[in-house]
DNA sequence: CGATGTGAACGCGTTCACAGCG
DNA sequence: CGCTGTGAACGCGTTCACATCG
């Protein structure tokens, strides 16, 4: 199979978003040119990405919508369900607990943890916070492979070293700071600070630089 | 002044954050490899990305980390206050209203809207939430430029619209759709899920490098 | 010398144009 | 005929290599 670059993920995963709208629209047959303009890119842009995985359109019709939901769904490994650890039970950690989507795409928070005494012991819809003294333990014990990160910056690349070292492939990581792991291992980042500065810079540059993501 | 790439503004922002880091450790001097190392990427990186905007080393010693630092802080629009409007109180709301590296660039949350009556009239650190039909005269009479977009997807667009006529020329939107905007209005989003689904397909390339169902 | 600044080469993702097939 | 699938062309960001200068 091709090489698979990163923005043609991140692509595909906003296809299956517009595919899922269209599944409730009761819409069963899409073109490239109708799934480009409403992912905001081009017809030949999503035709070249999805021919990456294999040939799922028909000539002269376009793609079943519900065949190609199912297809990303399963090339985006959503097709399974992924035990999800959450470290740092603070604001940001609480929202994304909140947070609705991920659940409904499969990724289940399955244990949270935090430093501070004082919250260890709370319960989240059933779910205990464990201190980070218990890391190790229950992330083997429900064999957890994708972790959360979002603890200050401060602590971020110890945690990580942690999580690593108990056997999380994945992270995702909320800290403002980059994160050393094994190339084994994978690290997404979100970055707010950093997405706030371009927007500062595109006001001050007076540019329409409409790199609407 | 040449083309500035997007890849080039996140790197910036990085180099602004090791150059912080190494004001504090007392260092007053860095080499472009040096810089590199700490950021991820290449020393002929940092010094294309630096010579697009000006000439800021010495030539047998390296860039001087306050005179760089200072110069970042210009360049991506930090040298000012910003005044943004966090619309949606929820728990993603909250979790941007205390977050710290915000307020310490320069982006001051100086207005808080929500919709559910419930949670309008509360008050964050001395500022009260105010309902969304106050939208337009609140950010007109604040000069509000810049809106951090924190509510469900479902209503997304028509908040975006609406900040867009009162005058808003960036956002930032966590809600995971694409929004419409006119091209003078700069909108950068954040997608938890997005990103949870580039993991999850890192990790059945990792495994099964067919992604078949 | 040492590290910057930069034109040139390179690689890669996007766009184009059209062949192929229902 | 319509729309997909794809090799080729293109543009752009990254890397390289070295001239440049403190």
């Amino acid at each position: 199979m091709k090489k698979v670059s990163e923005p043609t993920i991140g692509r595909l995963s906003l296809y299956l978003r517009m595919l899922s709208g269209l599944m409730e629209s009761g819409v069963r047959t899409v073109s490239s040119e109708e799934l480009a303009s409403r992912s905001g890119t081009t017809a030949a842009q999503v035709r070249k990405d999805l021919s990456l995985f294999g040939t799922f359109g028909k000539r002269g019709l376009g793609y079943s919508v519900p065949g190609l939901e199912t297809r990303l769904r399963s090339i985006l490994g959503l097709s399974r369900r992924w035990s999800v650890a959450l470290v740092g039970a603070g604001r940001i950690g609480a929202a994304l607990f909140g947070y609705e989507s991920l659940r409904r795409q499969g990724f289940c928070i399955d244990a949270v943890f935090d430093v501070d005494p004082a919250k260890v012991g709370e319960r989240w819809n059933d779910l205990e916070i464990h201190s980070d003294a218990c890391l190790e333990p229950v992330l083997a014990e429900r064999g957890i492979e994708i972790a959360v990160l979002a603890v200050p910056a401060s602590a971020a690349q110890g945690m990580a070293d942690r999580l690593v070292a108990a056997g999380v492939r994945a992270i995702l990581n909320f800290a403002p700071t980059r994160l050393d792991v094994p190339p084994s291992v994978v690290v997404k980042s979100v970055d707010m600070a950093a997405e706030m500065e371009r927007l500062s810079y595109a006001l001050v540059r007076g540019t329409d630089a409409s790199g609407a993501v």
